[in-house]
DNA sequence: AACTGCAGCAACCGCCCAGCA
DNA sequence: CTGCTGGGCGGTTGCTGCAGT
């Protein structure tokens, strides 16, 4: 007897997720908070399947993820923490909570597997997690381990050293510090915004929406700024505002700007949302009103803001391994 | 300009595990 | 103890965009 699918198969759409069934459970996670993903296809009438709307969630709308170029503490982070613990992308992850597993596994498969194949062609060394165990006498494996576990230690311990010698203190706390300053424009969250907005003009080019145009639907694209103006909502009832001078802090964040009078009627119905967001890329020097929902879904990723918060969880965390 | 191959990445699939009745 | 369910995780797939020809 076969496990039931997680889901009916019959009617649950599959590929990629359209901007309005973003917004559609960014609303209801908002509302309800992440968690009993079994109900949200339900509550939300999304058709997708639970897992989907986790994943959706986890990987690509949870507030405080980081996406685009890795910096080069990330990579190395990336790569001694996949000798340590192999391919162990969670765990991994927990180390770059900015990161997702996926994003982690892709970068890993895309990019770091190929250049420590290219490392390892280049000096003849097997160091770094790559899979070479093969063909190996046990004993000699079980040694060879050892010496690949203490090797990412000392690797590990060298990049943590390496992080502390910079100044964890500098102005914006940007963790992009590791990256140089003339960075080109499209910023590490463009492939966020980019998908978010490609979607979006999908959408509107889509037969079904109802809105053609950009100044029809409330959203105005420029070129670094893709803004939905509101109709009826404004700011002015904003509980609080936090400045924050990281882009990666909003990154994937959907900023529903309601008037936000603590009332149900802010999520009355999916079809209301569409034409009451604010849907805006984040901007350097940005003021975002907050919601108390949104206050806690940030709080949960400012934290994430402080690369001295990762490199305490590091320390904690490796505390024994060290 | 058209075609092809490749890289990157979002999303899916299936297995595993923990919690609960 | 056993079976069921929901959620988490890692591997894989397939779509999209871009570079090269």
């Amino acid at each position: 007897m076969g496990r039931p699918p997680c889901c009916d198969k019959i009617g649950v759409k599959k590929g990629p997720w359209t901007p309005e069934e973003d917004i559609i459970l960014v609303s209801y996670i908002q509302q309800h908070g992440p968690g009993n993903w079994r109900s949200v296809p339900t509550n939300t009438g999304l058709m997708r399947c639970s897992k989907s709307c986790r994943l959706r969630w986890t990987n690509y709308l949870r507030p405080g993820i980081k996406r685009g170029n890795f910096t080069d503490h990330e990579e190395k982070m990336i790569i001694h923490l996949q000798a340590l613990l192999g391919n162990r992308w969670a765990a991994i992850a927990s180390y770059l909570p900015q990161r997702t597993d996926n994003d982690i596994k892709n970068y890993w498969n895309t990019h770091l597997k190929k250049k420590l194949k290219k490392d390892e062609s280049g000096s003849g060394s097997d160091q770094e997690g790559v899979d070479n165990k093969g063909g190996q006498p046990k004993g000699q494996w079980e040694r060879r381990l050892q010496t690949d576990i203490q090797m990412a230690k000392k690797a590990l311990s060298e990049a943590l050293s390496l992080n502390h010698a910079k100044p964890s203190s500098s102005s914006d706390h940007d963790i992009t510090t590791t990256r140089p300053n003339h960075y080109p424009s499209p910023s590490p969250y463009a492939s966020s915004y980019e998908n978010i907005s490609r979607l979006m003009e999908n959408w509107m080019k889509s037969p079904n929406s109802t809105e053609t145009t950009n100044s029809s639907s409330g959203y105005s694209f420029t070129n670094n700024n893709m803004i939905a103006t509101t109709g009826s909502s404004s700011s002015e009832g904003a509980q609080s505002t936090i400045t924050c001078t990281q882009d990666h802090a909003f990154d994937s964040l959907l900023t529903f700007n309601s008037s936000s009078k603590s009332d149900g009627s802010r999520f009355r119905s999916v079809e209301e949302n569409h034409n009451n967001l604010t849907y805006t890329k984040p901007n350097l020097e940005t003021q975002v009103p907050l919601t108390l929902l949104e206050n806690w879904l940030f709080d949960d990723g400012a934290t994430q803001c402080h690369e001295d918060l990762i490199n305490m969880s590091l320390e904690e965390s490796t505390a024994g391994l060290f």
